[in-house]
DNA sequence: CGTTGATAGTTAGCAATGCTAATTACCCTT
DNA sequence: AAGGGTAATTAGCATTGCTAACTATCAACG
């Protein structure tokens, strides 16, 4: 299909240095995205919500955490972060740290039952994603491993 | 605690992996896949929440709606669609239609407005995917093209 | 030293989502 | 006319996410 130029508006264009931009692959990528993802939403299980359960992947994945580094990750405002935080405390499945050297910062740590919980959340959502994939050919699932670094990398991406 | 999800469909509670499955992939796939669709999400503009957006997306898309239907497309309980449709008719940009057969049911359709609202928010979204993909060489561009496709395979595959 | 300004996190309060349970209004069949 | 089922709504709850304002702490500079 022929890439066709897209009409970026102004108040993109002032982010954006390339005005041509295959508007097809924009449009395709974002419905795939948008109706993936909430699947893979719809996949939480019962005991923790898709908010907490994102902030505890974060949390184990990147070893202990300030909170303003945690919100920055997780893509939300620092009051959020805190009360999110604060019911996975409650649950007991995150661990707050104090800082030595610096007494305004929180760091915060999964507990053995926050990594428990992960671990049945996950088999839980990789076997819905994975069901999927399993019916790709070799072929197609090196592309989606090669895509994923992509999409990575477009998540770094910081436009301001 | 949470609001209780959606029920699970039966395939993905079931066993964990097979073990052909590239874990790894699966994993940071889900994790990408979930933040960019989450970063979509924040990208509505100001006007509408993301709910009301998806919402009024598919009253226009699919026409005259009964709220019923409505609620099945966006995979909602009724009440949180009832709410949804009256805050979208506050702001003028649905209108409902009594049945002239059953006056239980509502439809809703786009207004003018509504319909308007809904091209200028999907070329917001667009053009903040498209600002991304803009910093990408054009041999990622062409990867994701590609991945595009495998991901609406993946869409398309009913497992239930 | 001691103000002064920046930084980290929290609290308070708002609007919205999503749910369940219960209710209202209505249709259809008997 | 009575019953049971269907469509939508209301009420009430927990959660999310935000902004604005506040506390506590650190660091720097005169």
């Amino acid at each position: 299909m022929a890439p066709t130029p897209l009409p970026v508006p102004a108040e993109a264009q002032a982010e954006a240095q390339a005005p041509e931009v295959d508007r097809d692959l924009v449009v395709r990528l974002r419905l795939a995205i948008a109706r993936l993802g909430r699947r893979l939403r719809q996949q939480t299980g019962e005991e923790i919500t898709y908010s907490q359960l994102s902030a505890l992947g974060s949390i184990e994945k990147r070893g202990p955490l300030t909170l303003g580094a945690l919100a920055a990750i997780e893509q939300v405002r620092p009051p959020s972060i805190t009360r999110i935080v604060a019911n996975l405390e409650e649950a007991g499945l995150v661990a707050r740290q104090a800082d030595p050297g610096d007494r305004r910062i929180v760091r915060v740590e999964a507990t053995p039952a926050g990594r428990e919980l992960l671990r049945r959340g996950r088999i839980r959502k990789d076997a819905y994603l994975a069901a999927r994939l399993a019916a790709l050919t070799p072929a197609e699932t090196e592309l989606l491993r090669q895509a994923a670094s992509v999409l990575e990398r477009l998540l770094e991406v910081d436009l301001g």
